[in-house]
DNA sequence: ATTACCCTCCCCTAAAATAGCGAGGGGGTG
DNA sequence: CACCCCCTCGCTATTTTAGGGGAGGGTAAT
């Protein structure tokens, strides 16, 4: 049994198509025998990207009717660390319990465990496997299958990045270390001349350095700089 | 063998104090036969948790020399999704070159394997084995640990959490509706002309909210605010 | 009904940001 | 060697923002 989830991941490591990780993941279902296994990336802009078994109607009801924004999954996810069963999310919301009744009709089953996945800059990313069967039955499938659940999480979300690679790039123009600085300690809130005097520069010397790097920021203003900076991660406050 | 790794992880699971983390960390060590095993927490704010089997000497020197900044185990992993060999980082860099010497010279090991972590609102965490020995070994320890390694992280993570559970809260006064609609459009760089246009309130409005927000964040103005606001995760750009 | 918070508007002055022009030395790479 | 980028500094000018007041009306909870 355990040679066989192996083998599966095995295969998913040389795919080298998307159509291979949608094989893949139709046949870890097979294996693990739920009803559903499903990849959503979600990105920062609200761009959706799904792979798995969900029937197609579902997921375009999904996309029609902007679930993302009520899915309690999606939600409880996103402010969490650790896979949850979902169960222990909060379905008590109005929407929520419409978007429940409308995803059951849709056969995705009463039970459902979902690993979220995390990236450098915001990237969000959820592997989801659901099931229709009773609390114990599903109590006992993720008590003994978590772990594997998180290792084909990370397979399986390192895969799709590497097929797709546009969305993991967005790559910048690095800034110069002493751009860095500058930036840094504008998004700690001090004057310019407090970073002048920091930095041992005049204070005009800093707006060049700030200048700079609003310029390959691409930025509209400092605080826009700032907010790029931050948010790909090339300065930590 | 494996046995032996989930006595481990189990007795990681009862674990109730952060010394139980400590003792399970060095019985890890042991068990995978590498020189160090770490989990080192990095707060948004800056502020380090460590925990492993690192020289108090080094530590302290790490702390003192606000390695932090330099550490390229940091800052590549800080960009990265995946669990990411030493090796595939970028020590060239005059920092880097320092900071490696000064690492090897308190006997940190010329190998290493890190595995990121990400929280909800830009929580970062590592979890790496160190080690001392040749190329070959080190590539043939992580192909045959690499699973267990991003296993133990998680479990170590959550178990991290749930004993400090005040670094996973840190919750700030929420902002209002209005002041998160205010602070987005500031963080995505208009002028407060536009801002105060885009919301359909006067700009003297649009000063209010910014400086409610920059008081609740306890933010020295308002570019400190977007950064303060971005860092947890109050606004998203 | 008192308190508290939210939303909206207006005034002020001082500081900061932006923009344009310029200059020179140092360090790599083709 | 030239070229480009990084670092450093100078000047002037205009526009925008910052941060501090005060003030009224709404809603919601205590």
């Amino acid at each position: 049994m355990i040679a066989r989830r192996e083998v599966i991941l095995e295969a998913l490591g040389q795919a080298h198509e998307l159509e291979a990780l949608q094989d893949s993941i139709v046949r870890l279902r097979d294996h693990f025998r739920v009803d559903h296994l499903v990849y959503h990336w979600v990105s920062s802009n609200g761009e959706q990207y799904g792979c798995g078994t969900y029937p197609d109607a579902w997921v375009q009801r999904y996309l029609d009717k902007d679930y993302l924004r009520v899915d309690p999954v999606i939600i409880g996810c996103f402010q969490r660390f650790h896979p949850v069963d979902w169960k222990r999310l909060d379905w008590s919301s109005k929407a929520a319990r419409g978007f429940q009744a409308d995803a059951i009709a849709h056969g995705i089953g009463n039970q459902g465990f979902s690993v979220p996945i995390r990236g450098p800059i915001g990237q969000f990313a959820l592997f989801t496997a659901s099931h229709h069967c009773s609390d114990e039955d599903w109590a006992r499938f993720t008590a003994s299958n978590r772990r594997d659940l998180i290792l084909i999480a990370h397979e399986f979300n390192q895969k799709a990045l590497e097929l797709e690679p546009g969305r993991s790039q967005e790559q910048s123009r690095a800034l110069s270390p002493r751009e860095i600085d500058a930036m840094t300690l504008v998004a700690m809130g001090y004057s310019r001349a407090q970073i002048a005097d920091t930095l041992s520069i005049s204070e005009h010397t800093l707006r060049v350095y700030i200048e700079s790097a609003r310029s390959k920021l691409g930025a509209l203003n400092t605080t826009h700089a700032v907010a790029k900076a931050l948010s790909r991660g090339l300065i930590v406050v």
